[in-house]
DNA sequence: TCTGGGGTCCTAGGACCC
DNA sequence: TCTGGGGTCCTAGGACCC
């Protein structure tokens, strides 16, 4: 048995529990480049705001309403998620942090015990959270993950379910399935969607009820049959587990979109060499090296142009590496052979991958020569420092040649826009507020 | 005028090998 | 030089997630 627990409108949540005042009225959070709403008040909603749209958009509706917009304070978020997922993991016998707001956790075992109860512990778990961090949430709990996301759904739709939805026979998953649309399954995206509306499926038990080779032809191979099983009470995902309830990452991005349209290389350059260094910073500081550098380029969805809208190249590196001065020279040589003059770019970033502790790198088989190791480390001290100097001075104070950006040039074309903000929202009395 | 950022997993197809 | 079938590995791109 798998419970989800999901905190309703995280970000919302996060800054009512600092601010009761917001109670009861539309609020919104809105992304970087306060570009888009990631996260909206239950009254937000009722108003018809809908997740992900650009803020510009939005912005009236809410004005009309006396709705409030708040930006991102990920700090706040970040630590309250922590607090969240530190209750919940002492409540079970393994967790999965699957994101910020979401929680799985393993009831095999405790189920012995608590099968004529466990409603009553989800109630409980529920309390438990409220009480210590003012988050409310919602508890799943089925035999697979992707019916307990459901039971989840449920649980919030249906207020006489007081939060919590157990899937606990066969007959209260039947219920659970058909109320649920299909767009709204866990896996089922855009794309897909449209697919199955198009063949008639429109309901979670429709789709729990299609043949696997079917599933397996349109729905992504594998993913898709794996989904129908799950629907179908068959258990095919197990918990991402690890210690601490966090999975290891097995990539790392950095990326942003510029503040307009850009086509000059070096313009282009300078964003990714930014992006890149502070890849390699992240990169140290969970302590790994890597061997694979993948960047890319991104020109508009939303002019008209025909896709693709994306380039990207990689490059395998011999050794895993952690060196800013490597991973930059690497990431401007693959960035050459993606680049197309007369193209304009909005977006470019990096992934690192291919992780291996640092420090424990396989020495290669044919060139068993340990010299190249050697001098590695004068570098990782010098890497150190620099860490060093920028977490106590700030980020950026000390960076490499190759990735300098003249502080007294004209603001380069591709800097992440602020016009649109406020000038600060780091302290609580400037919070941000619209007024109607 | 203004459309986020950071992830996971899978597939198709090419290169290469025996 | 001819060459089938099958395997692996890698890359690029797609679909999805929060």
């Amino acid at each position: 048995m798998f419970a989800l627990v999901d905190c309703n409108n995280f970000y919302v949540s996060c800054e009512r529990a600092f601010n009761p005042s917001l109670e009861g009225k539309p609020v919104v959070v809105l992304s970087n480049n306060d570009g888009c709403v990631v996260s909206r008040s239950n009254e937000a909603k009722a108003l018809g705001v809908q997740m992900g749209v650009p803020y510009f958009q939005a912005r009236p509706l809410l004005e009309r309403h006396g709705g409030l917009a708040f930006s991102s304070n990920y700090a706040l978020y970040g630590d309250l998620s922590s607090r969240v997922m530190r209750l919940l993991a002492a409540e079970a016998p393994a967790a999965e942090v699957y994101s910020v707001d979401e929680c799985f956790l393993d009831l095999h075992g405790m189920t012995r015990w608590l099968e004529p109860d466990l409603a009553a512990f989800a109630g409980e778990l529920r309390a438990k959270v409220k009480r210590g961090t003012h988050i409310p949430t919602c508890v799943g709990i089925a035999p697979t993950k992707t019916l307990a996301k459901l039971a989840n759904r449920v649980a919030k739709k249906t207020p006489a379910l007081h939060g919590v939805c157990w899937l606990q026979d066969a007959e209260k998953r039947a219920w659970a399935l058909a109320q649920v649309p299909v767009e709204d399954v866990w896996g089922i995206g855009r794309q897909y969607a449209h697919k199955l509306h198009q063949h008639g499926i429109t309901t979670a038990a429709q789709l729990a009820a299609v043949p696997l080779g079917w599933a397996r032809q349109h729905l992504g191979g594998v993913v898709g049959q794996r989904l129908v099983r799950e629907l179908q009470g068959f258990p095919c995902l197990a918990l991402g587990e690890s210690e601490d309830g966090t999975r290891q990452r097995q990539s790392l991005c950095v990326s942003r979109t510029f503040g307009g349209a850009v086509t000059d290389f070096e313009a282009v350059w300078e964003a990714l060499a930014t992006h890149v260094t502070r890849a390699a910073e992240k990169l140290r500081a969970q302590g790994s090296a890597a061997h694979l550098l993948t960047v890319f380029v991104e020109t508009s969805r939303y002019d008209g142009t025909p896709p693709p809208h994306s380039r990207s190249a990689g490059v395998t590196l011999p050794a895993g590496t952690a060196n800013t001065g490597m991973l930059l020279a690497q990431a401007r040589a693959a960035l050459r052979r993606i680049y197309g003059p007369g193209a304009r770019y909005v977006k470019t970033g990096v992934v690192l991958g291919g992780f291996e502790p640092e420090g424990q790198r396989q020495l290669d088989l044919f060139h068993p020569d340990p010299e190249p190791l050697v001098r590695e480390e004068p570098k990782a001290a010098v890497m150190a420092a620099l860490d060093g100097l920028n977490h106590r001075f700030g980020r950026g104070t000390v960076t490499l040649a190759a990735a300098l950006v003249p502080k007294q040039a004209p603001k380069p074309t591709w800097a992440t826009r602020f016009e649109q903000r406020t000038p600060a929202y780091t302290g609580w009395d400037e919070l941000w507020t619209i007024s109607a």
